[in-house]
RNA sequence: GCGCCGGUAGCUUCAACUGGAUAGAGCGCCGGAUUUCGGCUCCGGAGGUUAUGGGUUCGACUCCUAUCCGGCGCACCA
């Protein structure tokens, strides 16, 4: 429990055992009552609108309802020390020396689990699931690393999490891109020339995944391609999910769960969700409305299966065929998530990029008549990245060749910014991305200025001979922290809030945001000591006031849990 | 045409704790500090009708509605 779940039931249960004396009749909306942070020009710890909530529903003043709930608390919970009304009625609370000390104090017994809170939610979080035809774009970053800090956010609170893969490994471009490989081969095998096609994958990346194949399956023929495309289907789809791999752990990314496509359709998954969704009569067969956009020359009016998801807020009814009566992308999709469903995952989230926005109804309509409504689905999307190199764009085609890899991107940036940089923006806005700004050390690059505070904090331990692992209390009686110390505390205690929010609403970009405002008020309270020598922190090799130590381990504590969500690395030097 | 996302300070940068108080950072600009626990900094200032109109509310950047601008998408592709 946090500062202010815990503060806050106190507070609720005082109101609801004194509602008679504060003339309350109805105290239903408690549960919507908020306590916070207050602003940080308001020189308090805690803020709540209690009376503002109350006071509606019972028809009574809201200062009138504020006064006396403040001197009802005062009475009754002594880690309080001054209430005072404020605006329309807030109540911003003071704590006590004593009741500063024990908060902090949990916060030393926490440790790695401050902020987190003990949720027993079950998660699959199914993201970047890139085309396994090659390596990853940068495109597939942003996704990518999302969805890796979602999840060790989610998990940060004591959720079950599943990190999944889907992997698209059926259908015409798994054709093209087999076919590519087998011409690669025959190339180095018969010398025959490769002649790109035009639905052919050109990239280099297929001539190693051929050679490498050429090398280690010796007793295949690759006469024709008809005889050998299923073995060959699978060699290439190593090839190809080995390079995808990679370059997920290069950016410090690890799945629990890779699922293939061409199993769910082997294993018939797909025939039985569609006759589950039949059997509801959510499925018929039909004729489709031609496409309302541009209009499309291969459209042809054909009798098929089709899905009605405007049943479920969708904007047109699905296909599940195709003209030759094979299952469509999006029948496989149902079925995987159907699957999905079957697995017991009570949340399940979807992370894509902004092309694929359009399709989030249809799916959802489709998680919705499998799941009678019982699963949360979320679909995150993440907008483009917009790459620029000294302040000029950088052009990204998806001409042949030109796209840009992550290990192009990697070997110019080091994963540790890649990652805070992707995170330090909300997911549904442009993202712009200049990687040479993000070698800058200087105040500019956030990633740098969190880690530079953190490797300051070091430096201090590491002068006085300390750990940060080491014990540390404060002692209430003999604790006065002055203004910059005071501004630390209260950011340090709206870390919980951070979490709980950004896990609830699914946007860990307030994760980075946050890191970087603590580390601000960190430089500003070192930086005092350049200024004054009273505010230095050490004298002959000597901590000066024993009490500093309180502030520099408590940022440091949050520094590195929040860091460790991110999965970015905190120099003890830099 | 339809759908989704966005529009916040001079800015091709963005936040705002799921409806709260005087809307905050960064860059740029102006003015100061600094022979140091660790240098690449720190402090202060100016700068706002939150795209626009209407509505709901004690209270709106936040919710509803209409309009304008920008991005993405609108297949039997994946």
């Amino acid at each position: 429990m946090n500062i202010f779940e815990n503060y806050l039931s106190k507070i609720s249960k005082i109101i609801i055992d004194n509602k008679d004396h504060l003339k309350l009749k109805n105290v239903e909306k408690l549960n919507i009552v908020n306590l916070e942070v207050p602003p940080s020009h308001i020189n308090f710890d805690l803020s709540t609108n209690i009376s503002l909530v109350l006071s509606k529903a019972n028809k009574i003043e809201p200062k009138t309802l504020a006064n006396n709930i403040k001197n009802l608390l005062l009475k009754k919970i002594h880690h309080f020390e001054k209430i005072d009304i404020a605006g329309p009625g807030f109540l911003n609370i003071k704590f006590s020396k004593e009741g500063l000390a024990i908060n902090i104090n949990d916060i030393f017994r926490n440790k790695r689990s401050y902020g987190s809170k003990k949720s027993k939610g079950k998660f699959n979080i199914e993201f970047v699931s890139a085309n396994p035809t090659g390596p990853m774009h940068v495109g597939h970053c942003r996704g990518a690393i999302f969805g890796d800090v979602l999840s060790n956010l989610l998990l940060f609170n004591g959720n079950k999490v599943i990190k999944e893969y889907y992997i698209n490994d059926y259908g015409n471009q798994i054709k093209n891109f087999v076919e590519s490989v087998y011409l690669r081969i025959r190339e180095i095998k018969f010398k025959e020339k490769f002649v790109a096609k035009e639905n052919l994958y050109p990239g280099n990346y297929i001539k190693e995944i051929a050679l490498k194949i050429v090398k280690n399956k010796k007793k295949i023929k690759f006469e024709k391609l008809d005889e050998c495309f299923e073995e060959l289907k699978k060699l290439s789809l190593i090839g190809s999910m080995n390079l995808i791999k990679e370059d997920l752990r290069k950016l410090g990314i690890k799945h629990d769960y890779f699922f293939s496509e061409t199993d769910l359709v082997k294993k018939n998954l797909v025939t039985k969700t569609i006759k589950k969704l039949q059997s509801k009569n959510y499925v018929e067969e039909g004729f489709l409305e031609p496409p309302k956009g541009e209009p499309s020359k291969n459209w042809k009016k054909v009798k098929r299966l089709i899905f009605k998801s405007t049943k479920f807020g969708d904007d047109a009814d699905r296909a599940l065929q195709k003209n030759d009566g094979s299952w469509t992308y999006f029948a496989n999709d149902v079925a995987y998530h159907s699957n999905k469903i079957n697995r017991n995952f009570e949340n399940l989230i979807n992370i894509l990029g902004a092309d694929h926005t359009g399709y989030i109804k249809r799916i959802s309509a489709a998680v919705k008549a499998l799941s009678e409504n019982k699963v949360n689905f979320n679909c995150k999307v993440c907008q483009l990245v917009k790459l620029y190199k000294n302040g000029k764009p950088f052009k990204m085609s998806k001409r042949e060749g030109e796209f840009i890899s992550v290990q192009d991107l990697l070997n110019e940036v080091d994963k540790d910014s890649v990652r805070f940089m992707m995170l330090n923006r909300s997911n549904d806005v442009e993202l712009d991305f200049d990687f040479e700004k993000i070698k800058e050390k200087t105040k500019d690059n956030p990633v740098y200025y969190v880690q530079y505070a953190y490797a300051r904090i070091n430096s201090i331990t590491r002068s006085l001979k300390k750990n940060l692992n080491d014990k540390i209390s404060v002692n209430p009686i003999l604790f006065s922290p002055n203004e910059y110390e005071q501004k630390i505390i209260r950011k340090i205690f709206e870390w919980p809030k951070i979490i709980e929010v950004a896990a609830n609403k699914l946007e860990p970009h307030k994760i980075p945001f946050y890191l970087y405002e603590l580390s601000i008020l960190f430089h500003a309270y070192w930086s005092k000591g350049n200024e004054d020598i009273k505010f230095k922190f050490i004298e002959n090799g000597k901590i000066k006031r024993p009490e500093s130590l309180i502030f520099i381990y408590l940022v440091a504590i949050v520094i590195k849990n929040g860091m460790n969500i991110l999965g970015v690395s905190l120099p003890n030097k830099m």
